[in-house]
DNA sequence: TAAATCATGTAAGACGTTACATGATTGC
DNA sequence: GCAATCATGTAACGTCTTACATGATTTA
């Protein structure tokens, strides 16, 4: 349900054809909500037969053609009701927390491999959201930049203050899952030291 | 992908009604894996037409009936191997910090009851979670106790490490989420008592 | 005898994933 | 002329949500 406001979101910076919204989303908002273009393309269809979007058909050489696709009114205000609305959080569904459970039911060694994945996929995320810090920080980001030209000089602060406030709590988010790894790497060496009496257990 | 190696978690302990398995569900795995009666049901009969557990019809008064589910050796070696196995990582899609990236676009009040709510949505995970820490350490999880009965002593020590950290994780992450709700009602504080040009700000 | 709870679902629809499909145009 | 990339999807499938449906048994 959040994939519509996502894509508002951009829109609204200006008309955008569904490939370049795909490329744009990508590099921005993409950062914290995944969207296939697979995925895009028909809700843009979606939207504009809700009357929150209108396509433009243009054509492009002999034959081609794209569709350029921009903000109404109503999808304006359906943006700003989202925007003021209660969020509603999805229930908890974590794989990793749930295999972190159960680790007793493995070898060691695939509890450790298990925690190493762990420890990699949030590094790889921390890097991409450290990176977006950088962007933000000198409007490097392409979007961010194109956003901050339509922007009241008023109110640009605001805009940069709050994309680096999200990339903070991600980046934080990202260090704590990270420290959790590695105290549960720590955790798997001190149970095996000692497989079944040592001075600080077994009993 | 999970439910069906959650449920496997729970019914390698011991035998149980669908109802019953829902029941412990709610106040053990669920509290990391979320899925309702609804969900369950059609799951168990899945699994069981997959030979991972099997199924016992048992009459319960005079035309009452329940039908009792015990994990068969092939939904053990499932359960093993999907321990054993690579975790797939869903794709980030996370509204809180989708909105968050975009409170510029409301008002001061708008984005101080998202922040509430968000804080005060994180802050009620966070008390299962501590409670739960609570009965992992006095071993008062019904479901918990019921695991350790069926463990073998020197395997105990585990099990419940692995409960800790799993729960110590989780509770990692509701604190930061509450810290990073408290940072943003702060920076909007900030940003809207400065209208257009204050001392620190404005331009 | 009425309420609680035991017991098991179905049905419809939204959302998301994966893989595949197709053709045009631009740059080398 | 060929590759890259521009451009837009469809189709099938799986997961999850929400709401509803039904009846039996136990306990107060």
């Amino acid at each position: 349900m959040s994939l519509r406001y996502a894509l508002l979101a951009i829109l609204r910076v200006g008309p955008l054809s569904g490939y370049d919204l795909a490329k744009q989303f990508a590099q921005s908002v993409g950062h914290v909500w995944h969207a296939p273009d697979s995925q895009i393309y028909p809700e843009l269809r979606k939207m504009e037969a809700e009357g929150l979007v209108e396509g433009e058909q243009q054509a492009r050489g002999e034959r081609g053609h794209r569709r350029l696709y921009h903000v109404t009114p109503a999808g304006d205000a359906a943006f700003t009701d989202w925007m003021a609305a209660p969020l509603d959080y999805q229930r908890v569904r974590d794989p990793a927390h749930l295999r972190a459970a159960y680790l007793e039911a493995t070898t060691p060694d695939a509890a450790r491999a298990f925690l190493r994945a762990h420890r990699a996929q949030w590094q790889s995320e921390l890097e991409q959201w450290e990176g977006e810090l950088v962007r933000i920080d000198t409007v490097t980001n392409p979007m961010l930049a194109r956003r901050i030209a339509v922007t009241a000089e008023q109110d640009r602060e605001r805009t940069i203050a709050y994309k680096r406030f999200t990339y903070e709590g991600l980046v934080a988010r990202a260090r704590i899952e990270i420290e959790w790894a590695e105290r549960g790497l720590a955790l798997v060496d001190r149970l095996s030291d000692d497989p079944d009496a040592g001075p600080a257990g077994g009993r």
